[in-house]
RNA sequence: GCGGGCGUGGCGAAAUGGUAGACGCAGCGGACUCAAAAUCCGCCGGAGAGAUCCUUGUCGGUUCGAGUCCGACCGCCCGCACCA
């Protein structure tokens, strides 16, 4: 009589055995060829979710796959533990930062053990730790020595209620988050890291990643934005701004006589030298700093010019005057802070044409018009020939650009220059719970670098969050420091690092990580780069691009021969939830499905059994509270039903929306399975082939190791499901009890629980986890026969079974022999025969 | 606004330019059972008695042949530098 697997006695077992025996521990001096399999650390928000039991499942797919493969895999998991939530459960429920942060990884690190992840975690590491943060200020310091650390002003959300600075995620509509006031942006001196000096290198280097998707290679070379423009000066009248002349940068030099205005943004230097003598500019530009610093937000809202009375001289016609406007829409980090106008070729300056009523100007061609008259509803930004310009009439538009930049660097007024979108990376934030920044200001010195044995400089414990701010701003005994210059009264930076920078070499530390310097360069060099990171697409511009600087820091400083951090990338999909609230605007408050009791079309708040709205499709986030806590769902079905369903259905660069449905299927199939181990091991070894058996299990190893390997583990699940039945079908051969026994391992890195116990139970010695990948043998993977498709005018009339390699004219005649075919050819004879071998014939009639 | 992506049955989906809907979920019918659970067998895009026709968001194009390639459009999603 057969039993049912008990998951949890199962699930627990073996996790004890995996424990205990340290099987996932990774070894720096293996003889093995390593892999280094990881996902990306997890913020430590309080429980995980069913994003992190995805993306932790499918890592973990892979990384027991390549144990089995003989692999030395190195699986380590830690925590990215500094960052906003933490403070802001200080000031909502009065614990420490630390404390929360402590506990929410201590409970989230039973959930993960709970689900069974061959993690190495002799290698876990938080990022809130002195003994990791106390590293990466000691790179910091590298940086620095190696000129790859700056500061500018720069601005930020600035709260005038609060007196505090706002994350772009607080400012709601232009207003604080917990004031309501409306946000100015202000300037504050910060701390940059030189990403730009790398930007060349940085995007050159996506090309060669040829393991990570398109899409995301694409993005990155976006962001990075490299473009080919031209540099030059007006020469301006009268001289009110402080200066005679106006710096520019355009991409498009060739539509030089189509423009008709100048555009500086509010923080150029001549807006502000204008707005110190006049109240009326000086509104104006305190207008434009209005709302929050977000690019989305600058470049929807309404556009808003200026006009400063200065003219612009065009550089080709000392007559040709133009106005010279502060406009909103520019920025003053890209480029030079300043543009000039063409209208007719460019939507946005078109916009703010019509809306001040400057002229607009055809000089490109669309093949239809050449007139300098332009009455289209919006500007023309294709290709064409030059027209109304003069000396570039006639030309392409790459062919004017280069001539007006020889032009302008014959005429002394202006370079060719190549800008970048990609701006320096702003570390400092002003905030407590981060890595504080290791230098010290000094009124006579003034910035020191912290001394490299003061480090860990670590954060003060006694520290409130009763008033908005940093509380590091206010703590004297933390803040006031000797200066290590001249000895007298220093202080230290307040401001924290960005946690993108605690991202930035994580993986590193992962591989390697001595107590008296951030990694050790030899050992770290063994397992990087990350063979395969795992993460989701919402990373897949800022924080990839951050560590890849990084990575190319530390080469360009010699501590780290490695150019990429990531050699494959895969982008996983959200896991999503219906939403489900009540109220609108700032008065909406939304519910979790678990307080709630969800039927057919509707929805009830347990609490007070009225209805709640129900919302749309939403990744699963606290902010919307549709988030599902998978410990319940393990504790009933164990571990390995809820991992083997979160590989099945959804492909994984997909999303998955969560429903209950489908979880009970993958039970029924772990006890499917079950029956099979279970059984076999009760019965007498039956004799004679299968070979139709034995061809299905062979191509089944193959097509799953092959899935696996492309992370498409919905496919090696559908792949499983047929062999199941297959076996199921088949009668006792020796080939199906080969076949049980090759089950187990090819399912073993998904469901490993019970893997392990029917390992052990069909009389095998050691663990599952250590045994190897069951061998193809590649002749059982070819067919003597094939299926061939039969079209007539491309459209399908019949199949014919042929033996494998059957010649053209064979297929041809047979396919002609069929009724189907005769019947669809009504008498008509086939002008052209097409035959794909082995696939179809196409009968053209 | 800019950049990137996605769109196939009731649902999740599969398909080197070559038989659309494998596999799973849900559903329906049946077997076993006193009954239920579990399990097993069968059906399962739409129309039609059938031959057959229609069907991969919409419209157009390339091709002997398009879910797949190209163009336009519609809808949804992600990112936009201080969320992580």
């Amino acid at each position: 009589m057969a039993s049912r697997f008990n998951a949890l006695k199962a699930d627990a077992a073996w996790q004890k055995v995996w424990d205990e025996s340290r099987t996932f521990s990774a070894r720096d001096d293996s003889p093995k060829p390593k892999s280094y399999v990881l996902e990306m650390f997890p913020y430590p928000s309080g429980r995980i979710h069913m994003g992190h039991v995805r993306n932790y499942t499918m890592g973990d797919v892979l990384a027991r796959f390549r144990r089995m493969q003989g692999m030395e895999v190195l699986h380590p998991m830690g925590w990215d533990a500094f960052g906003m939530p933490a403070e802001n459960a200080a000031m909502e429920k009065k614990v420490h930062p630390g404390a929360w942060t402590r506990e929410n990884i201590a409970t989230m690190k039973a959930q993960l053990k709970r689900l069974g992840f061959a993690l190495d975690w002799t290698r876990e590491l938080a990022t809130c730790e002195p003994d990791y943060y106390g590293h990466e200020q000691a790179l910091f310091l590298d940086l620095l020595d190696a000129g790859l650390v700056y500061r500018k002003e720069s601005a930020v959300n600035w709260d005038p209620v609060d007196l505090t600075v706002l994350a772009n995620e607080q400012v709601i509509d232009g207003r604080g988050w917990r004031s309501g006031a409306l946000i100015e942006r202000r300037k504050l001196s910060q701390w940059f890291l030189k990403i730009t000096q790398f930007a060349d290198e940085l995007l050159e280097g996506v090309q060669g990643l040829e393991h990570w998707p398109d899409k995301v290679k694409l993005m990155q070379e976006n962001w990075i934005g490299k473009s080919e423009g031209l540099k030059f000066r007006f020469a301006l009248d009268p001289n009110a701004g402080g200066t005679d002349q106006v710096e520019v940068f355009t991409t498009r030099p060739d539509t030089i006589f189509g423009s008709s205005f100048v555009a500086i943004a509010a923080d150029h230097p001549i807006a502000q030298h204008l707005a110190a003598g006049n109240p009326e500019i000086a509104a104006f530009v305190e207008q434009c700093k209005l709302g929050g610093t977000t690019a989305a937000e600058l470049e929807t809202q309404e556009k808003l010019g200026w006009d400063t009375g200065l003219c612009a001289t065009h550089p080709f016609d000392s007559e040709w005057k133009l106005p010279v406007y502060i406009a909103n829409f520019v920025l003053m980090d890209y480029g030079t802070g300043a543009v000039f106008g063409v209208p007719a070729h460019d939507q946005r300056d078109f916009e703010f044409a019509t809306k001040y009523a400057l002229p607009i100007r055809r000089v490109v061609s669309d093949g239809d018009r050449a007139d300098p008259a332009f009455h289209e509803d919006e500007a023309y930004t294709g290709p064409g020939t030059l027209v109304n310009s003069h000396f570039l009439d006639g030309m392409d538009v790459a062919d004017a650009k280069r001539a007006v930049i020889v032009r302008a660097e014959e005429g002394g007024w202006g370079t060719g220059t190549t800008v970048w979108r990609l701006r320096d990376w702003g570390v400092s934030r002003q905030r407590y719970w981060g890595t504080p920044i290791p230098v010290i200001h000094c009124d006579s010195c003034g910035v020191v670098p912290a001394p490299r044995d003061s480090l860990p400089i670590v954060l003060p414990e006694d520290v409130t969050f009763d008033v908005p701010g940093n509380p590091l701003d206010r703590h004297p005994t933390w803040r006031d420091v000797d200066c290590p210059g001249c000895g007298g009264p220093g202080r230290r930076e307040t401001d924290t690092l960005d946690t993108f920078v605690d991202s930035s070499w994580y993986f590193i530390r992962f591989a390697s990580q001595p107590d008296d310097k951030p990694f050790d360069k030899s050992v770290a060099e063994q397992w990087l780069p990350v063979g395969q990171y795992i993460g989701g697409v919402e990373h897949a511009i800022l924080h990839l691009l951050y560590a890849r600087f990084w990575t190319r820091a530390l080469r360009h400083m010699g501590k780290l021969d490695v150019a990429e951090p990531f050699a494959g990338l895969f982008t996983q999909g959200m896991v999503t939830h219906e939403t489900y609230y009540r109220g609108e605007g700032t008065e909406r408050v939304w519910y979790n499905p678990e307080d709630l009791d969800i039927a057919g079309n509707g929805a009830t708040l347990k609490t007070d059994g009225a209805p709640v709205d129900i919302g749309r499709i939403e990744k699963m986030s606290k902010s919307k509270k549709n988030t599902v806590d998978p410990t319940g769902i393990v504790d009933q079905y164990g571990a390995d039903a809820v991992r083997w369903f979160m590989l099945s259905d959804s492909p994984p660069e997909r999303d998955l929306e969560w429903t209950e449905n489908g979880i009970e299927g993958a039970w029924r199939f772990v006890q499917r399975l079950w029956r099979l181990f279970d059984q076999l091991a009760e019965q007498k070894d039956a004799d004679g082939a299968d070979v139709a058996l034995d061809k299905k299990l062979h191509r089944t190893i193959a097509g799953v190791a092959e899935d696996v390997e492309a992370l498409a583990f919905n496919k090696a699940v559908a792949k499983l499901y047929e062999l199941t039945a297959a076996i199921e079908k088949a009668s006792p051969s020796a080939s199906r009890t080969n076949a049980i026994r090759a089950l187990a391992r090819i399912v073993a890195p998904m469901v490993p629980h019970l893997a392990e116990e029917a390992w052990a139970l069909m009389g095998n010695d050691g663990l599952i986890a250590d045994a190897p990948w069951p061998e193809v043998d590649p002749a059982l993977l070819v067919d003597d026969e094939v299926t061939i498709a039969v079209q007539v005018n491309g459209k399908l009339r019949d199949t014919l079974v042929l033996p494998k390699g059957a010649a053209k004219d064979v297929a041809e005649a047979a396919a002609l022999a069929s009724e189907n075919v005769q019947r669809a050819l009504e008498g008509k004879a086939p002008r052209k025969v097409i035959v794909v071998p082995d696939r179809l014939v196409n009968i053209v009639a």
